[in-house]
DNA sequence: AATTATGTTGACCGGATGGTCAGGTTGTGG
DNA sequence: CCACAACCTGACCATCCGGTCAACATAATT
């Protein structure tokens, strides 16, 4: 048993087995302390406590703060394109719409660092994302808007400016993230427990889907 | 001319005038680069740059960094609040929350950078206004709850959570100020034109008092 | 005009931070 | 078992930043 379980942790051997290991910590820990305190307020040091790591070991794996950061802004990027696959195969609004919000609320629960990282990224001008903005996010964002358009002419929804919406929808959803601590605080101080995420996303389903008149 | 033009400027003595005006010179100074770089990463010598002032002359005036942003992110708390006064005299939700959703929407446009501050110091936990989210904001939002609340009793809207509503209309409005980075970007880098920003106030406008059953 | 209060600023300081490096340890292939 | 490569890390360094201060300039007061 115990070799079984070796055999099966070190598959592609010990040595890239440490490396992935260490880099996934080391990730984890600056995503949780970019997003608390900011790049310019965020130190090595405080990483590589957070990681468990000597802070030279960091800079082993990762030359730069720099590029450790961007390491994890690029991480996040995915997580949130993948959420729109729920628009793909939707036969209408209702369950494209309504899935997405289901799914970026989710997100914004698993994920509040990534997304508040993500956030500081775009607030500061995304000087390191800048090129993924205009190529990845502006066809992402014509490919949503022309399903949405083609809803609207096909009179599954109201007539709605798709690119507001967008923005409605994620500002919507990502608001939770961001600004959780202050929700937090508005919620006695204590995290929303799951029937009150189940509001959150009721509610917002809800009001949007009768906003677009397919309710 | 000249003389009463001095006269109405120096009114109360040129020593207030002084301080009044390098007080506002910097202040406006400090949210801007507080906005863009964050706490961490903004410093008093960028600062005193864009003030056109020597670094000392800052600390002259404010003791330390800290206080400096305080002072920063109470303005904007400020008139954050006062864009509530049309809930307060509104006969329904129609002019209530459309009223708010314009006041907010125009904000954004004209306080980007408040607006950024104050995004920014709530993902980081509120470290400088936590007292303040814990009286001033937790009462203002209950009083607006209640207001809601009470229109859904009247059956002068569809029953809405009221918080969750709210937390809507925040993060739709802040959305375009907090990201207008990216928003711009999705513009071909241009910054939204007149029609464009009555587009989205129109949109959400329209989405959410029909989401909430009013049109 | 003399004195005092307020405003101005270049030069400086202690501490923190990103990054380096030499010397060590551990895993790997022959 | 040996030699090489990958991994680890304490100690160190140059730089930058918030903040201080002493000396000076300007306005207000008497």
């Amino acid at each position: 048993m115990t070799q079984n379980a070796q055999v099966s942790r070190i598959q592609k051997g010990r040595r890239t087995e440490i490396r992935r290991e260490n880099e996934r910590v080391i990730l984890d820990a600056a995503e949780k302390v970019f997003a608390e305190a900011g790049y310019g307020g965020a130190t090595m040091q405080l990483i590589a406590d957070m990681a468990g790591l000597p802070k030279a070991n960091l800079h082993y794996y990762f030359p730069t703060k720099e590029a450790l950061y961007r390491q994890v802004v690029r991480n996040i990027f995915e997580i949130w394109l993948h959420a729109a696959d729920t628009f793909d195969d939707a036969p209408g609004p209702v369950e494209g719409i309504g899935g997405y919000i289901e799914a970026k609320m989710a997100i914004s629960r698993r994920h509040p660092f990534g997304s508040k990282v993500w956030a500081s990224e775009v607030m500061h001008g995304a000087p390191v994302i800048q090129d993924y903005l205009e190529t990845t996010l502006r066809d992402w964002t014509a490919g949503r808007m022309a399903v949405i358009q083609a809803w609207v002419d096909e009179g599954k929804m109201a007539p709605v400016d798709p690119r507001h919406l967008l923005y409605m929808l994620w500002a919507m959803t990502q608001h939770y993230a961001d600004f959780g601590h202050q929700i937090e605080t508005l919620n006695g101080g204590e995290p929303l427990s799951d029937a009150q995420w189940r509001d959150a996303t009721e509610t917002a389903k809800t009001v949007i889907l009768r906003g677009i008149g397919v309710i």
